[in-house]
DNA sequence: TTATTTGTTCAAATTTTATTGAACAAACCG
DNA sequence: CGGTTTGTTCAATAAAATTTGAACAAATAA
């Protein structure tokens, strides 16, 4: 079958690399790879979604890479599978095209879920267990002390699942 | 001259080794080394301040990794240096010594001032560019989408921006 | 049925990041 | 002065994270 052209030109003109840039030094101070930045940033300024196979042509990744990347990213919320005929005309399409979730919400929302909860209720945990070890501390003073500061990071913990309902509030507009 | 002891056995009990661990788990969510994580995790569960030389030889870390990394944590506001009798003895001592930040406040305050802040000044600065790029794009159609999201990154960025004060005012008791 | 398309998985290769350790400098001591 | 202590720097090495690409599976088509 002869593939359609849709806004699927193969390269990246030199706005939409800065663009891309912008969004893997983004992803960076997240903690997520430099390809997660690309695939994101790419399907952020096409105006049609795109296909796992556009993402590999346009931006030179292999196909593993856009492949856990878009699962990642899936994971994240961050972006949306249109299945089928993504590409405007009326064909019937199997393959799965993606496009973004633009929202700051949503993109705030999936990233407290997947990376910030999961690492503050570990490490309550932890930090509960800690605090039963200190209790078997045999120096007073020692045991004292040691209390004291698993308390406090008992605290930071606390007041860190409290503050993310709030950010997420404000920067749900 | 006769080493004197102060509170620097040698060895880390088990207790001292799970708090460790929690400090280099957290450190890596914020993107830091994990020598950072034992560095201040250690000076956390201490109970007077440590010199360079009790890092390196307690944790079996080199002499330039705890260099650096005190140098980091200087920067992040998250350790101070006790000049002089750290000992506790009358003693005079040019060692430098160094006791952990504790203050939830203070630690968050250093960390949006050094690796939150400038990553959102850098970012304001580079999508203003990407406003002006956009605006040369020849096809109108595509000009105005263009447009549109680079706006939407402006507003992103503007949020992140005003959301951090607020992150600061609730941690900060 | 076989051939093709679409996508996933994961071991190996690559790239990036962190750590080491030796050379160096500065400050103090005798 | 020479010797010692304290700490920094940075090139080399080690370790960790990312990416690749080939093998595989599932679904459709012929």
């Amino acid at each position: 079958m002869q593939e359609l052209e849709h806004d699927t030109r193969q390269e990246i003109d030199p706005i939409e690399r800065e663009i891309l840039a912008v969004f893997v030094d983004g992803v960076r101070v997240l903690g997520l790879p430099p390809s997660i930045g690309e695939i994101y940033g790419l399907l952020f300024i096409s105006q049609n979604p795109l296909s796992l196979d556009d993402l590999v042509k346009r931006l030179k990744i292999s196909k593993g890479s856009a492949s856990q990347g878009l699962r990642t990213l899936k994971g994240l919320g961050a972006v949306r599978e249109t299945k089928g005929n993504g590409n405007g005309n009326g064909s019937a399409e199997r393959r799965t095209y993606f496009e973004p979730a633009i929202e700051l919400k949503r993109l705030v929302g999936g990233f407290i879920r997947e990376q910030i909860r999961p690492h503050l209720d570990s490490g309550r945990h932890k930090i509960k267990r800690l605090g039963e070890l200190a209790h078997e501390e045999s120096d007073p003073k020692r045991r004292k002390f040691l209390l004291e500061r698993t308390d406090r990071l008992d605290h930071w913990i606390r007041n860190s699942g409290r503050v993310l309902p709030i950010i997420q509030r404000i920067l749900g507009q």
